[in-house]
DNA sequence: CGCAATTTCAG
DNA sequence: TGAAATTGC
C-alpha cells in the first residue's frame, strides 16, 4: 500500500485573502503540500444572523481568489459540508497533521463549532494552529498594555504570499472535488450591494487613500456624503479581503505627503476602535444575546410584531428612519451615525428589545462583524451602564444631516415631490396642504406609528432611573475594570 | 457619536 | 434678544 502524501490545510474562515495571511504563511512553512479550503457550513448558512448577501459576498471573494491563484496553477476547494467531515474525506487521499486558521472572534455557534473542531483535531492527532486576528488577543483578563501591543502588531511587517510549488494543483483539487458537494459559486451579476473580493477591496482602498478620505470627517455623519467620503472598507475587513494591518500600512504610507492628516488620523483611529470592540467581545462573548451589564437583564420590553415589521420595511411614518431602513435593505450599507439612530429608534422610541434589532441588522449589514455589532447595538440601546444615554431625535437628525432631504427623496420617493420641510415632517401637513401637494397621509405614506415626544420621555425616564440601580452600578465597576483602556495609553488618535 | 430645558452672556 | 454654555434626564 502506498503511503499518503502529507498535506497542510488552510481553513479559510473570515480571512479571504492571500496577502498578509498568517494561516497561509504558517501552512507553507511546514514545507508540505498546502490546500486552501472553504467550507460552506449548513448551520451557519441557516443562522438567523446571516443573509444570502453574505454568502454571495463570500462566493465573490472566492472566485476572485481563484483568479489570482491561476498563476500558481491552483484554486480553492469550496464545498458544502462541515469541517470535520471534510477533513475526514480528505484523509482518504492525504496524510493530514496540520490545520491552520485565524482565531475567530465570532458568534456563539461558531465558538461551539470551534470547540468541536478542537476535540476532533485532538482525537485525530491533528495540530490546529490558530493565528492572531488583526491584533485581537485571546485569553487576556484586562486591557493593561493593550494599545501598545495592538499598535506593535499593526506596525509589524506584512506577510508576503509566496507559495512556490506547494499549493495543490487545479488537477489535484478537481480530483478531490469528486468526493464532495462542490459549492455553486455563481452569484447575481448586478446588485446595489458592494461586491466581495480582494480586487474590489483594493479598488476601494486605492480611491479612498487617493482622494476620497479628504472629506472623511466632513461627510462621516451625513448619510449621502458618507457613501463617498467614508472608506467603505468595512465589508472587506469583516470578511478579511484585507487585513487591518494592510490598511494601516496603506494609511501610514500616504501620511507624510498628505495635506489632510486630520482626516487620515480620524480614519486610522477608527481602525483602533474597531479592534477595541472586537477585543471586548472576545473577552465577553455572552454579549451576543444578553446585556453586558447584568443590571439590565431585568428590563423587560413587550414585543410588537407590528412595530418591528414597520421598522424593518421602512414604513414607520418617520421619513429619516424609513429612508435609512430602505437604503440599508437594498445596499447593505449605512453610515455610523444613521446606524446609531435606527437602533435608538427601535430600542427607545419603539421600546423593543435590542436583541431583535441586532439579529435583523446583522442580516442587512454586508459588513456584519460580530465583535463590533453586539457591543454597538447594546451601547446605542443604552444598556451598558457605563456610557451616557443617547436617544436620537430622527427629525432633528434629518434637518441636520440631510438638510436638503436628498437622501430621503432618494429612498422614500413617495415624498420626493414635496417641499423640504414637508419631507422632514410630512405629518405636520394640514389636510389642505396634503390636498394642495397631492399626497394623502395614511394612504400614500404612513402616519407616524408612534408619538415621538411621548415615547422619548418614557425611554428617557426608565433608562435614567435604571442607572441608579445597585446591580447596574456594581456591574459598571466590573465592566470598567475589565474593558477600559488604560488612560495613559488611550491616545487613540495617535 | 444626544437632546432639550435652563442659565449665562454679549451687545 | 438670541447665541453659547451648562445641566439634568
Amino acid at each position: 500500500m502506498q503511503t499518503k502524501e502529507p498535506l497542510a490545510i488552510v481553513w479559510l474562515k473570515r480571512d479571504l485573502r492571500l496577502q498578509d495571511n498568517e494561516a497561509i504563511f504558517n501552512a507553507l512553512n511546514t514545507g508540505k503540500k498546502v490546500l486552501l479550503l472553504y467550507v460552506f457550513e449548513e448551520f451557519l448558512i441557516k443562522d438567523p444572523h446571516y443573509d444570502i448577501r453574505h454568502w454571495n459576498f463570500i462566493k465573490e471573494s472566492i472566485i476572485d481568489l481563484n483568479k489570482e491563484l491561476i498563476q500558481y496553477n491552483s484554486k480553492i476547494l469550496a464545498v458544502n459540508s462541515e469541517v470535520a467531515a471534510t477533513i475526514n474525506q480528505l484523509m482518504q487521499h492525504y496524510h493530514i497533521q496540520d490545520l491552520f486558521s485565524h482565531q475567530e472572534t465570532g458568534l456563539l455557534c461558531t465558538y461551539h463549532r470551534d470547540q468541536k473542531i478542537t476535540r476532533y483535531c485532538h482525537n485525530n492527532l491533528i495540530n490546529w494552529t490558530e493565528n492572531i486576528w488583526n491584533g485581537v488577543l485571546r485569553g487576556v483578563q484586562n486591557r493593561r498594555g493593550w494599545v501598545g501591543q495592538w499598535t506593535a502588531y499593526m506596525e509589524s511587517p506584512l506577510i508576503d504570499f509566496n507559495p512556490k510549488n506547494q499549493l495543490l494543483t487545479i488537477k489535484e483539487i478537481e480530483h478531490l472535488e469528486t468526493l464532495f458537494t462542490v459549492t455553486d459559486l455563481s452569484t447575481p451579476i448586478i446588485t446595489p450591494i458592494q461586491k466581495g473580493g480582494v480586487t474590489e477591496a483594493l479598488k476601494y482602498q486605492n480611491t479612498f487613500f487617493k482622494e476620497r478620505y479628504i472629506n472623511y470627517t466632513k461627510g462621516i455623519s451625513k448619510p449621502e456624503l458618507a457613501q463617498e467620503s467614508c472608506s467603505r472598507l468595512s465589508p472587506y475587513l469583516a470578511w478579511g479581503n484585507l487585513s487591518t494591518r494592510q490598511v494601516w500600512h496603506a494609511a501610514k504610507n500616504i501620511r507624510p505627503l498628505s495635506k489632510n492628516k486630520k482626516d487620515l488620523d480620524a480614519f486610522t483611529s477608527r481602525l483602533k476602535w474597531q479592534a477595541h470592540f472586537i477585543q471586548k467581545f472576545e473577552m465577553e462573548h455572552t454579549m451576543e444575546d444578553s446585556s453586558i451589564n447584568k443590571g439590565y437583564h431585568m428590563l423587560k420590553k413587550s414585543i410588537s410584531v407590528k412595530y418591528q415589521k414597520a421598522w424593518q420595511t421602512g414604513q414607520t411614518g418617520v421619513p429619516m428612519i424609513d429612508a435609512c431602513m430602505r437604503c440599508l435593505n437594498e445596499t447593505g450599507y449605512l453610515n455610523f451615525r444613521m446606524r446609531a439612530m435606527i437602533v435608538s429608534f427601535f430600542t427607545h422610541l419603539l421600546w423593543q428589545p435590542w436583541q431583535d434589532c441586532a439579529v435583523y441588522l446583522s442580516k442587512m449589514f454586508i459588513d456584519f462583524e460580530p465583535g463590533i455589532h453586539f457591543a454597538q447595538v447594546q451601547m446605542q440601546a443604552g444598556e451598558t451602564g457605563i456610557n451616557t444615554l443617547r436617544i436620537y431625535n430622527p427629525v432633528k437628525n434629518g434637518y441636520e444631516f440631510d438638510t436638503n432631504a436628498n437622501f430621503i427623496r432618494k429612498w422614500v420617493p413617495e415624498l420626493a415631490h414635496l417641499q423640504t420641510k414637508h419631507i422632514h415632517e410630512p405629518y405636520a401637513m394640514t389636510p389642505l396642504e396634503q390636498n394642495l401637494f397631492n399626497i394623502k397621509l395614511g394612504v400614500d405614506y404612513p402616519e407616524p406609528i408612534i408619538d415621538l415626544k411621548e415615547n422619548r420621555k418614557r425611554a428617557s425616564k426608565i433608562l435614567w432611573e435604571m442607572k441608579n440601580d445597585p446591580l447596574v452600578m456594581q456591574e459598571n465597576d466590573r465592566i470598567l475594570a475589565k474593558h477600559t483602556l488604560n488612560k495613559s495609553t488611550l491616545n487613540i488618535a495617535g
